[in-house]
DNA sequence: GTCTATGCAAACTATTTGCAGGGAG
DNA sequence: CTCCCTGCAAATAGTTTGCATAGAC
């Protein structure tokens, strides 16, 4: 998808490293919960673990549907939203596309999304974190949190 | 509301000039988009101008109602795109909530807030925004946007 | 007078909720 | 066997669009 060289690989772009779930660990996660484990929640928790990194109810429900034909978009926002709520997983909202959800990443990173197709780059750069810390060093704040999210257009939409 | 010494101040740091539109401002506002001015459209302006940021479509409504009662949803919605899309106002949403619009600010600036109080500090930093650009640059986007809010806990509620 | 803007209602998109039946523990 | 979970359909919230009329220039 990205006709690349190495030599105009960003430092600042990162892969998140998505641990590979294995299926005890997925049913373990849902255990956590306090829920139980049905076939299609395992299906949706596969979706996340597996795939690409932000993906939107549609998505999950069209990868799950294969395996699942009977499979309502209730209960992928249902459970999505559970996952929400305990933390599992993250919930992205840019602009006014629809959310798009990610497990929750271990290592902190922020989001470059594109404006036309949605798409979104997970980039980390720490002179950026160090800077925000110095804006609220110098106005006496403690840090506890930051939201950045750049947008724009992307290579393929241009 | 600040009781914060000289010497603390942060070079960060900006009070906002929101400008004071007159009746003709805004009726060349919207000439200046090749639109007709109508009583509808000044009060829509109005409100973005006068009253508190960051209005909802909701709360534009609400407030344009009262002079104008046949005025409806397309209308504000309409304009308010259109002011959009000429950058007279900048749309944001955050969370799963309707988009809030503000007239565009003349001088660009982030967010510090105290998650405690509440209490919301406008900043610049260039450094910053440098680094942002950098950031998209190198992952081959055009920059068109931003949204940073730093979370912190302010010096009075430490 | 011409063409844009408006109000209304209906359409649309993303998401949530009510309900009766189905399945996990 | 007991609730929780599911699918379906209907409901909701925010926003957009189609259309006939009203109004700006």
């Amino acid at each position: 998808m990205q006709g690349r060289d190495e030599s105009a690989f960003s430092k600042d772009e990162v892969i998140i490293q998505r641990e590979k779930l294995s299926d005890e660990n997925l049913k373990r996660i849902i255990r956590d919960m306090g829920l139980k484990v049905t076939d299609q929640r395992l299906a949706i928790l596969g979706v996340l673990s597996r795939g690409r990194a932000h993906v939107s109810a549609q998505e999950v429900f069209e990868n799950v549907k294969p395996k699942y034909k009977e499979i309502g978009f209730a209960t992928v926002y249902r459970f999505l939203k559970s996952l929400s709520e305990k933390q599992f997983v993250t919930e992205v909202r840019m602009g006014g596309f629809p959310a798009r959800y990610e497990l929750t990443p271990k290592s902190h990173h922020d989001h470059l999304s594109c404006s036309v197709c949605g798409k979104i780059v997970e980039f980390q750069n720490s002179d950026i974190e160090r800077l925000q810390l110095l804006v609220a060093k110098n106005n006496g704040f403690k840090l506890t949190g930051h939201v950045l999210e750049l947008y724009g257009i992307c290579p393929d939409c241009q």
